[in-house]
DNA sequence: GTCTATAATCAGATAGAC
DNA sequence: GTCTATCTGATTATAGAC
């Protein structure tokens, strides 16, 4: 019982290295999204923070380390949107937004993580790790949170996906998986930093762009 | 007149001294392709080119300067590519694709030029510049062939995409940065990479994937 | 121009006092 | 756990002989 009340209440001690370590992954955060993982300095990260670097070592004991756990909790959040979407009544699902008005609910979730996703990267929020083989990846793909949260976050896309395809509203010539990636490339899409560096638009503009190219392509849809 | 037929043919040793960066820049290409420019180290390029790293930079100042003449090879064979295109009667564009037979030329000429470049990348052969800032950005920009070049290869496409908007065949609510913007961003398509390390595909079809996506969204499209 | 050998720099990681 | 100071290795770039 002891250990019971233990585990349940948590130290001070515990809770203030807790808040420490999340202020951390917060600045390795917005550096990831800043500047990409190459481009980050372990030195920028202990500076941004006001800790030495030696200190940071103690909390991760490398800088893949530290991205992968600001990785986790960025997975975590898109983890967390989605679940509640998931739950959601199907109707409620962003209504206020008329290019989320299709009779679809899966594809209206789909499109309502697409636009989540491309806010995020506006607002300088979204990470972006290397596109290319690098250290990180294999620390990623050796991590149990972010692996499942990962699987977690597919398999729900999965869902909205086929059942979006069996209800006739995504292409089904299309293979879910290729649906998939290309959702997932909203997160790393050029398109929106040299629209936003264009400072033709403002992010609201970007997003509908983006959101039309992702879901109707370039072509213009005469019967549509 | 002698300095004449001096510029018209080259002497042996500048041939020579071409011909060698010719081999310089290939390789470079190909790590570019393959690495990007942040992982790429002068150590490799040397080893690969089969001289001492000494001798690079009797021929380029810096990596930057390296991965510049890449760049602009590169862009020159794009523009080649486009110039071509423009020049052949519009009905001959790649009439065997069924992909593209769409009535409107100008819109055939955007698609031909955006599958050339996903094969380009399936090949391994398509640079992959830094996305973040970096040192490379700067050295491009005040790169007059480089920029020539990009600019040469932007006139012409936007002359496309407004053609095809004026024909009712690109989205016309779309800025026709916007749409030069998406078709650039296809050199960088993780998407295609994801599709490629998943070897469920062959690169025929993944091109026509990222194709339909990129021109028809993934939305059905009941009506066409 | 090509080479070997070396300088110079930068960034990830650590030692050891407190 | 935090700090200052330092180590280590990798990488860009150059010196100087041939």
């Amino acid at each position: 019982m002891a250990v019971h009340a233990e585990s349940l209440k948590k130290p001070f001690k515990v809770q203030m290295l807790e808040a420490r370590e999340s202020a951390i992954t917060a600045s390795v955060n917005r550096l990831l999204a800043e500047k990409g993982f190459d481009a980050m300095t372990v030195d920028e990260v202990a500076a941004e923070v006001g800790i030495a670097k030696a200190s940071l070592y103690k909390h991760f004991s490398s800088k893949e380390a530290l991205a992968c756990a600001a990785m986790v909790q960025a997975m975590q959040k898109a983890q967390d949107f989605l679940e509640q979407l998931n739950e959601q009544p199907p109707e409620s699902v962003a209504a206020e937004n008329k290019q989320l008005q299709t009779p679809c609910h899966a594809l209206r979730k789909l499109m309502a993580m697409t636009r989540w996703t491309l806010q995020l990267k506006l607002n300088g929020q979204m990470p972006s790790l290397p596109s290319q083989n690098s250290s990180l990846r294999a620390t990623l793909m050796a991590s149990r949170p972010y692996m499942d949260g990962l699987m977690r976050v597919s398999d729900l896309l999965g869902e909205w996906i086929v059942q979006a395809q069996k209800e006739g509203f995504i292409n089904s010539a299309l293979p879910a998986i290729a649906v998939l990636y290309t959702l997932y490339a909203r997160a790393c899409d050029p398109v929106v930093e040299f629209l936003k560096m264009s400072e033709l638009h403002t992010d609201s503009e970007i997003i509908d762009m983006v959101m039309a190219t992702c879901f109707s392509g370039l072509n213009a849809r005469p019967y549509q």
